[in-house]
DNA sequence: AACTAATTGAGGTACGTACCTCATGTCAAC
DNA sequence: GTTGACATGAGGTACGTACCTCAATTAGTT
C-alpha cells in the first residue's frame, strides 16, 4: 500500500496540515520543517494520489489546443483525437478545448493568445508557423505562467515548454531514404513540393532530406517548391515538372497536406511511374497508398500526438515527468501492406 | 460539470442508495426502477467517476502478465514494460504481476492458471503457444469470471476476450514488399530463416511474404529453414546459404528472436552486400539497423502492447470500452533513419 | 520580561463513489 | 389482518487530498 499524508506526517513528526504546506508550496514553514519533510517524502516514497487531489481540488483543468484553421485532413484528424479525448476517460478532471487560429493573420492569433492567462487556461498546446507576433504572444503566455507546448511544428519561443511531434530532421532523413532505396531507376531528379516553407516542419525535413541525397550522386533533390493551399498552383507545379523534367523519377510531399500535389498528381503522372512519399496517414492518403499512387506514408499518430499532450500538460500542471520513452512520438513508416484500412 | 450520482438521484426521483444498488449491480431493485435509473444515467450522460471510485474502493487491482519464462530480447523487453507501468502513474490503484510460464511443461502452466480465481486476480494477459491443456485452463479462468487476454500470440480459447498484438500475416507481407522494394539487382533469391516453423507466427508471416513474392516472377522466397536456436546451426545455414547460392540477395528472419542469424550474417557475409530484414525492436537489432548489417526491423512496441492489455484489462473490470483506435497495435517498419537510439 | 510575528497543530468540510446498517414502506400469501 | 419477503430511503463512514479557520506554541526583537 502506498504511503498516504498521513504516513508523512508521522515519519517527519509534524502534523497534517504542515504537510500539505510543504506539498502545495504554501507560505509559512521554516526552512528546517520544509527539509525534514522533504526528506520524509525521500524515505517514503511518497508519491502525490493524482486521482484523489483531483477529487478534492474539485476544479477541471482547461486545456487548449490552438490549431490552424484551414482546411486540411492532417488537421480534422487532430480536431477529431481531441474530441475524442473528451469522451474517454482518457481525460478525467480536465477539459479539453479546440482554439482556431488563423495562421494567415498572425497578428489576430497573438489577440486570440493574449487573451488567455492561468485564469482560463491551464495549458496551451499550440500548431503554428514560425512568425515574430505568434512568438512573442507565446512568450508572454508562458511568462503569465500558462504552460505552452508545440506541436506538431516546433516553435522557436524561448519559453516553449516541449515539443510534442516527430523529430521532422529525422522525418526528412527517413523519407529521402526510403526515396532513395525505392529507385528502380539508376538516376534521376526527385521534386520536393510542400504548402510553405514557412512551417518549421517543412523546412527541417527538407533538411533532414538533403542529407541523404548529399551522401549519393546518382540522384538528385529539387529545390523546394510552395503551392500555398491554391489547387492552380499545385496544378501547375505538378504539370510543369512532368513536362520540363524527363528524368523526374520521385516526388517528395513536405508538408503535412499532401491533398493537392498528390491530386494534381493523379491528374498529370499518367501511366508514368514515379516513386511518391508524403507525410501524414489521413483517409485520404490511406486510400492512395490503397491504390498505389502513393508508395509510402511518413506519419505521426495524431491519437498519440494528443494524448502525450494531454499527459504532458497534465504533467506540467502537477509537477510530475512522464514516461520519456512514452513521450517519443515515432515516426512511422507506412507502406500499403502495414495500414489498417 | 460532469453529472453526479446525487444529480441521478434527483432525475430519477430515487436516493442514493438505489442509484448505487443499480449502478453496482446490487440486488433488491426492481426492474421498474432499474430502467428509470438507467433511463437518467442515459439522459444526464452519467459516467462514473472512475478515480473517484477506485478512491473509495480503495483496493488495489491485481493484473497478472503470465509470460514465457524461456530467455529471449523480445519477452524480456515485454516485462521491462510492466515493470515501467508499475513505477508509473499509468497504473494507478492497480498492480502488475508477472507469472512465469514453461512452456514446455503445458501442464503445469495450466497448473498455475487454475489457481487464479475472482478473489486473487482481476484480469489476466498471457503469452502462450497454443496448446489444449493451456487453452482449457483459460476458458475455465474465463467462466471463473477473470477476463482473459491473449498477448502477441493469439489463443483460440472460445472465452478469450481480446487479441493484443499485430496480425502476423500482414507483418509478413510488410516484410515481403520491403524486401523486394529495396532491391537493386533485377532478380534473384531470397532466404527465410526462424527459429522453428512449430510457432504460429512464423508461419504466419510466411504466408504473408508469400502472398507478396507470388504477385511477381523474378525473385524467389526460399524454404524456411529453422536453427532451433542452436548457433552452430545457425551458422551452417547461413555459411551453405551463401556458398551455394551465388544469386542470395536477401535474409528475411521471421521469428522474433534475430540474434544468431544476424551474427552469423555478420560472419559469413563479408563484403556481399544482401538486404536483411528482421522482426522486434530491441538493443541488438537497434545497434545492427546502425551499423547497416540490418536493412528494416518489422516491430511491434512492446510499451503499446503492455499498455494496451492494462487498458483493456482496466476497461474489462469497469466495464467500459477503450478508444479502439489506440488499441490497434501497429506493425511498424524501422530503418536507421527513424529509429531512436 | 513583555511583546510581536511567524510557525505549527487541531479540527473541520468537501470532492464523488463504495459499502454498510437500520428503519420504513409496500405488496402478496396465508 | 397478520406475517414475511422484498423494495426503498436515510444516514453513516471511508478513501486521500485540498483548503479553510482558529488556537497554541515558538522564535525573535525590544
Amino acid at each position: 500500500m502506498k504511503p498516504t499524508t498521513k504516513d508523512l506526517a508521522r515519519a517527519a513528526g509534524v502534523s497534517l496540515a504542515t504537510i500539505d504546506r510543504v506539498l502545495n508550496d504554501r507560505p509559512g514553514v521554516t526552512r528546517k520543517t520544509k527539509t525534514a519533510v522533504e526528506d520524509a517524502v525521500r524515505k517514503l516514497g511518497y508519491e502525490r494520489n493524482q486521482a484523489a487531489a483531483a477529487l478534492s481540488r474539485n476544479r477541471y483543468l482547461r486545456f487548449i489546443f490552438a490549431l490552424p484553421s484551414a482546411q486540411g485532413d492532417f488537421v480534422m484528424q487532430i480536431r477529431k483525437s481531441v474530441n475524442e479525448i473528451e469522451s474517454n476517460g482518457f481525460g478525467s478532471m480536465s477539459r479539453y478545448d479546440l482554439l482556431n487560429i488563423d495562421e494567415t493573420k498572425p497578428h489576430d492569433v497573438a489577440t486570440a493568445l493574449s487573451k488567455l492567462s492561468k485564469a482560463n487556461c491551464d495549458g496551451l498546446a499550440i500548431m503554428a508557423i514560425e512568425h515574430p507576433e505568434i512568438r512573442d504572444a507565446i512568450t508572454r503566455l508562458t511568462e503569465r505562467g500558462v504552460p505552452v507546448i508545440s506541436l506538431v511544428s516546433y516553435q522557436s519561443a524561448a519559453n516553449v515548454s516541449a515539443f510534442v511531434g516527430i523529430p521532422n530532421l529525422q522525418a526528412g532523413q527517413t523519407a529521402g531514404q526510403l526515396m532513395l532505396r525505392f529507385q528502380k531507376n539508376k538516376s534521376g531528379s526527385i521534386a520536393a513540393i510542400t504548402t510553405t516553407i514557412s512551417s518549421n516542419d517543412s523546412v527541417e525535413r527538407r533538411r533532414g532530406a538533403d542529407l541523404v541525397f548529399s551522401n549519393q550522386k546518382t540522384f538528385q533533390l529539387l529545390p523546394t517548391t510552395e503551392h500555398f493551399n491554391d489547387p492552380h498552383r499545385a496544378d501547375d507545379i505538378v504539370r510543369k515538372l512532368i513536362k520540363t523534367r524527363p528524368d523526374l523519377c520521385g516526388i517528395y510531399i513536405l508538408g503535412s497536406e499532401a491533398r493537392l500535389p498528390l491530386e494534381a498528381m493523379n491528374r498529370y503522372a499518367n501511366d508514368k511511374k514515379f516513386v511518391v512519399i508524403a507525410h501524414e496517414l489521413t483517409e485520404f492518403t490511406k486510400t492512395q497508398l490503397a491504390d498505389g499512387h502513393l508508395d509510402a506514408v511518413i506519419s505521426q499518430n495524431t491519437g498519440h500526438l494528443v494524448r502525450s499532450c494531454v499527459r504532458r500538460l497534465k504533467a506540467m500542471y502537477e509537477g510530475t515527468t512522464p514516461i520519456s520513452s512514452q513521450e517519443q512520438v515515432r515516426i512511422e513508416i507506412l507502406i500499403k501492406e502495414n495500414t489498417y484500412y
